[in-house]
DNA sequence: TGTACATCAGTGAACGCGCGTTCACTGATGTAC
DNA sequence: TGTACATCAGTGAACGCGCGTTCACTGATGTAC
């Protein structure tokens, strides 16, 4: 139960500050135990990245958004509240550069989220073919992951705004 | 000049291994000097990141790659071995999520490199209208940036080429 | 019920290390006479 | 040309700090009798 909340918080604040600026002793104090009690539950700071981004990662076909139609993922990403609370944004927006540095492991759990949310916004994106609609997919999620990057209200706002030609509103 | 070449020594080793991970002394011993000297050229660590980053972002418009056409820009990018090539890659791809989480100056100067590359690839974008060009920019640059982070050669692979729907080979 | 003991999650002081930063010093170069 | 001195880029030892990690200890809880 303490390894959930503590990989949670971690995500969070992860996501705030970046891996690197996150210190072991913050993330025990946030899940209400002090540091010394981190390695009763995890081998290393390593260990809770790892744990943290897998929890986190939309990997397996039971979680959430499977009972989130594409569309409104779209949508609930493309909100401006989403786009700026870098807690809750998705991962690969908020550490994807430094996930990439990251393990073996967490590569290949970052590459399997984007496989995963690429075929999920398959579903409801713009096209005729299976290829054109995957296709709209992949550059509707690319922009929308780079316009949560980009600090700028005006240009996050075009960025976003151009997602709706290949992934419409639901 | 040796900030010059602090500068570019610096962005190199950035890009390969993140910000954080690379100290001054580093730098300074890829620049052929100690660590002591670092103080008489930079004020401070943060100083060197500012200008490692101005130093390699395309804002003015007499940079390098006005001299390239945008789709000779987009063809070299989406080249296997420039793809791989972490240290001379585009800052976005290589340190976007940390950049974002930098001082204001770097944010903004993050900002005003993307609305130079999309301006930039809007000339050889696809489109009937300078809108349509414009968006198929924006979405070949994003699909491109992130196609860099993904970990996954095939995965990657079919990223990059879903961009050339939007900007043709040159 | 009461007593003695074992267990074990959690505490917090302490350690070791690396990094950014400082600073007294060096030694090469230039300048005045 | 030679001597004395000033300058100043660069050196490298040292400092301070923060962080990951360790570990002897605490104290609450459970168990045996």
């Amino acid at each position: 139960m303490l390894k959930v909340i503590a990989c949670s918080k971690a995500v969070s604040m992860f996501g705030l500050r970046g891996i690197g600026d996150v210190t072991v002793a913050e993330v025990m104090k946030e899940a209400g135990l002090t540091h010394g009690a981190f390695y009763g539950y995890f081998p290393s700071k390593e260990a809770l990245i790892a744990e943290a981004f897998g929890s986190a990662l939309p990997l397996a076909p039971d979680k959430a958004d499977t009972r989130q139609s594409a569309g409104d993922y779209a949508d609930r990403y493309r909100s401006v509240r989403h786009r700026d609370n870098r807690a809750t944004s998705c991962l690969f927006s908020s550490l994807g550069t430094e996930a990439a540095r990251g393990s073996a492991d967490l590569k290949h759990s970052m590459t399997e989220a984007v496989r995963h949310r690429i075929g999920h916004l398959t579903v409801d994106a713009k096209g005729d073919t299976p290829g054109e609609k995957r296709r709209s997919a992949i550059a509707a999620w690319s922009a929308m992951v780079i316009a949560r990057i980009v600090d700028d209200a005006k240009l996050s706002k075009e960025i976003l705004s151009e997602t709706r030609a290949s992934l419409p509103l639901a």
